[in-house]
RNA sequence: GCACAGGUGACCGAGUGGUUAAUGGUAGCAGACUGUAAAUCUGCCGCUCUUCGGAGCUACGGAGGUUCGAAUCCUCCCCUGUGCA
C-alpha cells in the first residue's frame, strides 16, 4: 500500500480506451498519459482520434501534441517523457492513467529499453543502400558476423530490425544481444495495474470500419492535404488513414478505395496490437468496449479495491 | 438468335495432357517485436486421420467421353461479359 498506483489501459484501436480512461480519471481524480505514437504530433487531429478539446479540459492529458510534425519522436523519447509525466502526476497526489495502443512505447515506458546507442541516420542510409544493391541476405550475413544471436532471431527479410541490430552492434562495437544482457531499466515506484480491453473481434471490426469512414467525412482528406503541403516529409504522414488519404490525393485511388484501404489497415493493425498485448504480464482482461457502461462499472469496481 | 471472350480453392488471378491440393496476390487466423512501431517481418491457410515420416478423401461451371494419366483435349448442356442482330 506504500507505493502509488499506476493504471495502464490498453487494447486495439477503437476498443474504447479514450472513453474508459476519461471515465476513470473523473472517478478517481486521475490524469491521462497517452501512449500513442501518432497523437504526440500536433496538427494530426482527425486521423488520430485524439480526445476532444472539451475532454482535455475536463481531464488533463499528457503526451499529446508535444511534437511538431517535422520532429521524430522515438520510443526512447516517449519513455522518458511519459515517466516524467507520471511522476509529476503522482507527486501532485493524483492518479496517473496511461492509455494507449502503441505496444512498443508501452513496453519502453514500463520495462525500459536497453541502454544502447540511438539512431544514426548516416549508418542507416548506408545499410539501406547495401540492401538495395546486394539484397537483404547480404546485410543479414553481415549481422551473422557481428551478432550471431541477433541474426538467429531476426528474419533476413525483416530489414528494419536487421538494420537496427547492425546499427547498434557497429556503433557500440559490441553485439546488440550482448548489450541486452545488461538489462533494461524498468519503471519503479508504482503498483502497476494493467487493464486490457478485448472486445469481440467481429464487433471491433465493425466499429473500426465505421470510425475509419467517419474520419473521411470529418475532413481527413483536407487535413492530410494541408499537412502534406506544410510538412511534406513528416513521419506520421505515413500512418493509417493519412497514408490512404494521400494516395487518394495523388490520384492513386478513388475515395471509396481509400476508405476501404484505411479500414483494412486499421483492422490489420488491431489484430497486430492484440498479439502484442496478449503477451503482457498480469493483465486483467475485459471483453467489452471501454465506452460500454457495464464494462466501465466492472473496471471501476476492480480498481476501487486497490485505491 | 449468331459471333467472339470467359467460367479455377473465401476473393482476385496464373496454369493449357503427367513430380499439381494446383504459382502469385488479397482477406482470414496464429506468431515475432529492446530508439521508424499506425512500422517491419514470419508461419498456417480444401477436408479427415497421423507414431509428424506421412496416409486417405474431395476439388478447377455440369454431365459424358478420349487417354496409362485431364483443371488442361473432344461432345453436349448451363451461366457470365462484350459485339452484331
Amino acid at each position: 500500500m506504500s507505493e502509488p498506483l499506476l493504471v495502464v489501459i490498453f487494447g486495439p484501436t477503437a476498443s474504447g480506451k479514450t472513453g474508459l480512461s476519461l471515465h476513470l480519471a473523473e472517478r478517481f481524480q486521475g490524469e491521462i498519459v497517452s501512449c500513442d505514437s501518432v497523437a504526440v504530433y500536433r496538427e494530426f487531429e482527425i486521423g488520430t482520434a485524439k480526445p476532444s478539446r472539451e475532454e482535455r479540459t475536463r481531464v488533463p492529458h499528457h503526451l499529446i501534441d508535444i511534437a511538431s510534425p517535422n520532429d521524430l519522436v522515438t520510443a526512447g523519447d516517449y519513455s522518458r517523457l511519459a515517466r516524467h509525466a507520471i511522476h509529476e502526476i503522482s507527486a501532485r497526489g493524483r492518479l496517473p492513467i496511461v492509455a494507449g495502443g502503441t505496444g512498443l512505447y508501452l513496453r519502453a515506458l514500463l520495462e525500459g529499453l536497453f541502454t544502447g546507442p540511438s539512431r544514426s541516420e548516416e549508418l542507416r542510409a548506408r545499410l539501406r543502400a547495401r540492401v538495395e544493391e546486394r539484397g537483404p541476405h547480404y546485410v543479414h550475413k553481415l549481422l551473422r558476423r557481428l551478432d550471431p544471436k541477433a541474426a538467429q532471431s531476426i528474419h533476413a527479410n525483416d530489414i528494419a530490425k536487421v538494420i537496427r541490430a547492425l546499427e547498434v552492434s557497429i556503433t557500440a562495437r559490441t553485439p546488440m544481444t550482448q548489450m541486452w544482457q545488461e538489462g533494461r531499466e524498468p519503471l519503479r515506484g508504482f503498483r502497476i495495474v494493467r487493464i486490457g480491453l478485448n472486445p469481440d473481434r467481429e464487433a471491433l471490426y465493425a466499429r473500426i470500419n465505421a470510425r475509419a469512414k467517419e474520419m473521411f467525412s470529418a475532413g481527413l482528406i483536407e487535413e492530410a492535404r494541408a499537412l502534406l503541403e506544410r510538412y511534406p516529409d513528416a513521419r506520421p504522414l505515413t500512418s493509417l488513414g493519412y497514408k490512404q488519404a494521400i494516395q487518394h490525393l495523388r490520384g492513386e485511388m478513388t475515395l471509396e478505395e481509400a476508405i476501404a484501404a484505411a479500414q483494412q489497415g486499421h483492422r490489420n493493425y488491431a489484430k497486430r496490437q492484440m498479439t502484442w498485448f496478449r503477451r503482457e504480464p498480469e493483465v486483467e482482461w475485459f471483453a467489452g468496449f471501454g465506452a460500454d457502461p457495464e464494462t466501465q462499472r466492472a473496471i471501476e469496481k476492480s480498481l476501487a479495491v486497490l485505491i
